[in-house]
DNA sequence: CTGCCCGCTGAGACCTCCCTCAGGTAGCGG
DNA sequence: CCGCTACCTGAGGGAGGTCTCAGCGGGCAG
């Protein structure tokens, strides 16, 4: 997408009234829209090339939302692709993110939100800016959207949590002393109990596990904690 | 700042500790950080236009951080400067955006909130992107932030609060309807009562009315709302 | 082995945010 | 001027987030 061309959007969804919203709410945006209600005709569409993005519905007729993606990537059209999907459970058939796809936006979405997505993504696939993503093992830290996956899971988390992750994350395998981190992520001048540290810890451990990564967090008597193995 | 390159950044604060904890911080995170302690020096170092960034507190010894701020666009000296306030009230003096700087962080900050800032404008700048605001008469809208600003008051808003008055912005003098609005704020599945449109409406115009801003959300009875002066 | 200290965790207070409901008010047509 | 309807707003409940505190338990030094 070149700067003050007017964006050109390909629309993959099976329900009329979500195309028909989505439609009139992106040409208000000043972008183009072309709508596909199937499979095949949003992989006829896709191969053309000619679009900066595409929104792509999971749940289509004929040919699912990760098909389309998979053909389209196998064929080494690089359009970034933005899936919606219906609920969260249907995300775990497949890791879109492997498959290639930009983001993902669950229904029921407020259109602000994918518009802020949207954005997003094109502002990257224009720039070339990879996302900001941090990996530890299995754990994906995105930095951007503030949210965690662990094995192709989402791990929900609180800001406060989520900041104490990314901080312990940005230096995994060294060991961060309890008042590193409140100074991090609570803030410099601050005067209150240490034991707001070991609390969260236990919140984010809790969290983890329950997304099925324990032991990642790791207390490293009289120092502090750890993420990860040591290096 | 080309890719791959360590970031040079100049920290100018009067406070040991925090020049300290910056230069560490920073370091770690992979940048190269240089620092000084009042205006004068800051001013110096900044005329070699050698920074990627600058990060500069607003209280300083000599010589503001306005006033530094100030010489250097003067100068015609571009470089991206993120202001550092002691407390909100701080900023009133002058319009810091007005002046050239590229944010705010006001003390007392966690590292990663400024972190995170740090990198947007540095980014921003590798590519020439501009911040994403929207303007209508004195209201700034910082879409990135997702802060709202009126004569260079902030305006604290509820996330919910935040996106309606986004989503009104957007299209400024125009009527937006009760459904529109509960679609593009609310999600599009939605069966709430419209009522809660209504309200949220009147926590805004408090919260706005608080900032000084009256009179800026019409209601057109029968029709919608709509933000500002009629097209 | 024993005691101390560090870390862990459950309970709870407090706050903000989100939404609902019901009653009040104001504009507008007749 | 009356009445209807749309809109406004105060009150309140529920949920989640943040932080404090106190008591428990386990590792480690002596």
């Amino acid at each position: 997408m070149l700067a003050g061309m007017r964006p050109q959007i390909l629309v993959v969804d099976d329900e009329p009234g979500v195309r028909k919203a989505l439609d009139r709410g992106l040409r208000a945006e000043g972008m183009d829209v072309t709508v596909a209600a199937d499979g095949p005709t949003a992989l006829r569409l896709a191969r053309t090339g000619s679009f900066d993005a595409i929104l792509l519905d999971i749940m289509l007729p004929g040919l699912s939302g990760y098909r389309v993606l998979e053909e389209l990537r196998a064929d080494g059209i690089a359009t970034p692709v933005l899936l919606v999907s219906a609920k969260d459970g249907e995300v775990d058939q497949a890791d879109g993110l492997d498959l290639g796809a930009d983001g993902y936006v669950v229904k029921p979405f407020s259109f602000v939100v994918l518009l802020a997505q949207l954005r997003a993504t094109l502002r990257r696939a224009a720039t070339g800016t990879p996302r900001d993503l941090i990996r530890v093992g299995p754990l994906t830290i995105d930095r951007e959207a503030r949210t965690v996956r662990y094995d192709d899971a989402d791990v929900p988390l609180s800001p406060r949590e989520y900041t104490l992750l990314e901080v312990l994350a940005t230096r995994a395998g060294t060991v961060r002393t309890k008042q590193e981190l409140l100074n991090e992520v609570w803030g410099d001048e601050w005067a209150a109990t240490r034991n707001v540290v070991e609390v969260y810890i236990g919140y984010l451990r809790r969290k983890l596990s329950a997304a099925g990564a324990d032991g990642l967090v790791r207390t490293v008597r009289g120092h502090g904690y750890q993420l990860g193995d040591p290096l």
